[in-house]
DNA sequence: CGGATCTCCTGT
DNA sequence: ACAGGAGATCCG
């Protein structure tokens, strides 16, 4: 008995156990690292609408998976923002990140998993846990990744469905650290996949005040950082970067399969629209 | 072009 | 729970 219980407390203490959300990753197969040394103290969380994996060792998440739909996006748009930052009380304690880590840090405290994403109240709530944030550089936070997370909910209205996993690194042979317990990850990443064109890309930026970014590909991110976010992929797909917007409303490089509305539902919404000024008048 | 609103946050 | 900052964007 005493032997099982063990077994059984170890297990949990490396879960990698994504069965309760394995929805939120392509083909069902959650991010592999390629860096062993990245999964120690680690821990999966599922949690409303997306998948953390969080490491005790940064007191941050590792990344953050999500999968799209316009569905998903058009109720993320009928709840305004209602902030709640909280501790995530499925960690335990030594492993938790604190507000107080936070405060009067000069950080962001950025969402890897964005609160635009969130459909209803309950994901909502826990994409403000410390679990799904890391700190991030005020101007990347507030420019650069509002605009690609706006982007990527552009393409989601575009191609209909998305997997995305927003993630971290740690490249620097020092990190940063807030209240000697938070590391400060040196990038920030979002990786995304189109299924129906079969084409993925990835966002990388420094974590920095520079409003750099460049546009890489998922072979490309896992030899800088270790982790394979899209294991299921087709190595062609993996080596070539889909050249992504870095901003919603740009157009990009897909040949074939663009999705629009049907020409006489645009025809009716705009004599639909003709009456109501008509009316107004 | 000016003003209102939105969306990331901050601090008390 | 509240007030404010700052840049983007929308609208007349």
């Amino acid at each position: 008995m005493f032997i099982i219980a063990v077994v059984l407390s170890i297990s949990s203490a490396y879960a990698d156990d994504f069965t309760q959300c394995s929805q939120s990753f392509y083909g069902g197969v959650y991010p592999e690292f390629s860096n062993t040394k990245l999964s120690n103290n680690t821990q999966a969380l599922c949690m409303d609408g997306f998948a953390v994996m969080y490491s005790g060792v940064s007191r941050t998440p590792l990344w953050s998976a999500e999968y799209l739909t316009r569905k998903r996006l058009q109720q993320a748009k009928q709840i305004d923002r209602e902030d709640s930052f909280h501790e995530e009380s499925q960690l335990p304690q030594s492993m938790r990140a604190q507000l107080s880590d936070y405060s009067g840090s000069g950080y962001d405290r950025g969402h890897l998993a964005p609160n635009g994403d969130m459909a209803n109240r309950s994901q909502q709530y826990d994409s403000f846990s410390l679990a799904n944030i890391a700190p991030q550089s005020p101007r990347n936070n507030r420019y650069i990744w509002r605009n690609i997370e706006s982007a990527t909910r552009y393409l989601t209205q575009q191609y209909g469905e998305v997997y995305t996993v927003t993630g971290v690194a740690f490249t620097d042979k020092k990190a940063k650290q807030l209240a000697g317990r938070v590391l400060v990850p040196s990038h920030f990443f979002k990786a995304v996949y189109i299924p129906v064109s079969n084409q993925a890309g990835v966002y990388y930026a420094p974590n920095d005040e520079s409003e750099r970014i460049e546009i890489i590909s998922i072979d490309e991110l896992t030899a800088k950082i270790g982790i394979d976010v899209l294991p299921v992929l087709d190595a062609k797909t993996k080596a070539q970067a889909l050249d992504l917007p870095l901003k919603a409303g740009e157009a990009m490089d897909i040949p074939e399969k663009k999705v629009e509305e049907p020409t006489w539902i645009l025809f009716v919404v705009a004599i639909f629209e003709w009456v109501m000024t008509q009316l107004q008048t």
